[in-house]
DNA sequence: CTGAAAGCGCTTACAG
DNA sequence: CTGAAAGCGCTTACAG
């Protein structure tokens, strides 16, 4: 019916097939003209590309999914633990995902898990669903069972942190390098040497972190005095700073936020005044350092930019490529009043 | 072809269709099983889902949701701004939204826009390849471009936040409420009154907080002493806290975290004890407040739980149920060091 | 370069 | 209660 007139109504919804009846040609060509693949005499690409632009037209993805089983959509698994200090990490992370997806033309879908109870039904509702084509993992895995699950299904992943399994593709900063770069600065100033105020030893970041240090040393010809290095130091902080400044040591790394923040205020507390009796540096940043009644200086490490890498490695592998297994991302040394090297 | 053995091979796809071949019933059967709609004898059904559960089969969601013409996404709208302190927000907010799109079996795809130059082309996105059902919004909707957009595209979403308009479905915590409480809480120690310190006037949320203070006078009897109200009191502290202390008032409420930390800093440094000189409680709270050396009562927003209400109200909207449009979440007063009330 | 047709894996009137 | 069949809106061999 209506066979005189084959005008779109404003009524029907559009479709490849109603615009290849308007155009005249096969559905066939028109999805080639949109999706780029196959041949197309460039004027009837053209053609294709005006009109539908003219209609604002978008293919369903939905149906795209389904033909060409492929979902466009990455999935990125977060833990919903309530650790302090957590939330910029989980924000600029899955910013950083999002920029990546977005920028090759996928969305990003959460998978919240918990890692409490190991419970990974979102993300096997994804899996199972075949919603997601893969996966960026955030803040290690556990036991790495979740990539053991993912790898059971074919399902591709890249995790932001360090694993030591050679397979796994992964991003991480380079602590070890940073640490040894801001060591050296410090070294360069004290001349009784640095003390290191670290975490636990059972950590692989925090023996990363001393790794960098001790590197400095030995770069710079000197020798780690393993009486200035303390481990669990958060739960001993009195004695330990009395310690350092009775020594008369000029220069103290901490090795995350937290702990920093702690051994500023102790030291305030205390009357010691930084950087003038002592200089204080942190191994790793956040907003309260920076905000610090004296703004500390400290390894910065671009959580966004480790997203959007990881996200890149992940659409690489999506699309059938083999990206390295093993990526890096320098951190920067912020300096702040706590700690000036000898340029600034 | 092997017509004698129609035993599942591994190497099929399973789908409803071998399902059906497999159990010798048709491919409606096997869905009205599964999804529950449509009458089904109880006993194929239970042989059905016996069976699907035992080859731990689940749909193809892309088939579903093109065949059915829903998504079981929905989308958060997030801004990628930076703001300081705003990480904890967007985190709890998501994890709330997606606990309550798990619970109803919808997952939670993000959408980030950038609000300086208003780019929202991830938004079309998702609403042009109609990979979403619905949206939730986040940190309000300047201008209400978006919900004006969404609303032309018929798509469902729900606002957390306020918003003036009456057909805008909206859920925020009641910072009304909750200031007038605290207040009250105050003016009984305060015989001679209790200072605000506020932000700008401008804001909807700074307007909301007076309104609480004030309230609290009204209902004990007393009135507002407004030379005891300072706005934008961030740019010049030092002066409102000297005229506060002279004229010994024993409360100083602050209308955000960063201002009474800059507030608790200042005090502190001039040797001023909270709360034995002066007490002080933030209308809202961060984990900065509870971190504080001398950690401060403040309002307390449940955001987890306010995107919880958040994804609970679309999903009703999407369910084409019709929920209130104004939805109201209690704030509730957490007492630290800096304020206690007679009872603790 | 172009098209008819089968297929992706479901859902759902419609008819028994 | 159950099934054959059409349909959701695309993609992609296959054959011209």
């Amino acid at each position: 019916m209506e066979s005189m007139n084959n005008r779109l109504r404003n009524s029907d919804k559009i479709t490849m097939d109603v615009i290849a009846k308007e155009l005249e040609v096969s559905k066939t060509t028109v999805s080639r003209a949109i999706s780029g693949k196959g041949r197309v005499g460039a004027e009837t690409r053209d053609r294709v590309l005006k009109y539908i632009e003219s209609l604002g037209y978008k293919p369903n993805s939905m149906a795209q999914a389904l033909a060409g089983s492929k979902t466009y959509n990455i999935g990125v698994v977060v833990p919903d633990t309530d650790e302090r200090g957590g939330a910029p990490f989980f924000k600029d992370c899955l910013l950083g995902v999002s920029r990546s997806a977005a920028r090759r033309d996928y969305d990003t879908v959460l998978a919240v898990v918990s890692y409490d109870n190991d419970n990974i039904s979102r993300l096997e509702r994804l899996v199972n669903g075949r919603r997601v084509d893969g996966f960026v993992l955030t803040r290690g895995d556990k036991g790495g069972k979740i990539s053991a699950y993912l790898r059971s299904q074919e399902m591709p992943f890249v995790l932001v942190g360090s694993d030591s399994r050679q397979d796994v593709c992964q991003i991480d900063s380079d602590q070890k390098d940073g640490c040894c770069e801001l060591t050296a600065q410090m070294l360069a100033q004290s001349p009784k040497g640095v003390a290191l105020l670290a975490g636990s030893k059972e950590m692989d970041v925090e023996r990363l972190r001393y790794e960098g240090y001790e590197r400095a040393f030995d770069l710079s010809g000197r020798k780690v005095d393993e009486g200035l290095v303390f481990w669990n130091s958060e739960d001993r902080l009195e004695e330990v700073l009395e310690r350092i400044l009775a020594a008369e040591i000029e220069c103290v790394a901490c090795s995350d936020d937290l702990l920093c923040l702690k051994v500023m205020e102790t030291l305030r507390r205390r009357g010691v005044s930084v950087p003038e009796r002592i200089k204080v540096v942190s191994f790793f940043d956040s907003e309260d350092l920076e905000y610090n009644d004296v703004p500390v200086t400290a390894l910065h490490v671009d959580t966004k930019a480790l997203g959007e890498r990881a996200g890149d490695l992940l659409i690489d592998i999506i699309d059938g490529k083999n990206p390295e297994a093993r990526n890096y991302a320098k951190s920067s040394v912020l300096y702040r009043s706590s700690f000036r090297d000898n340029a600034g």
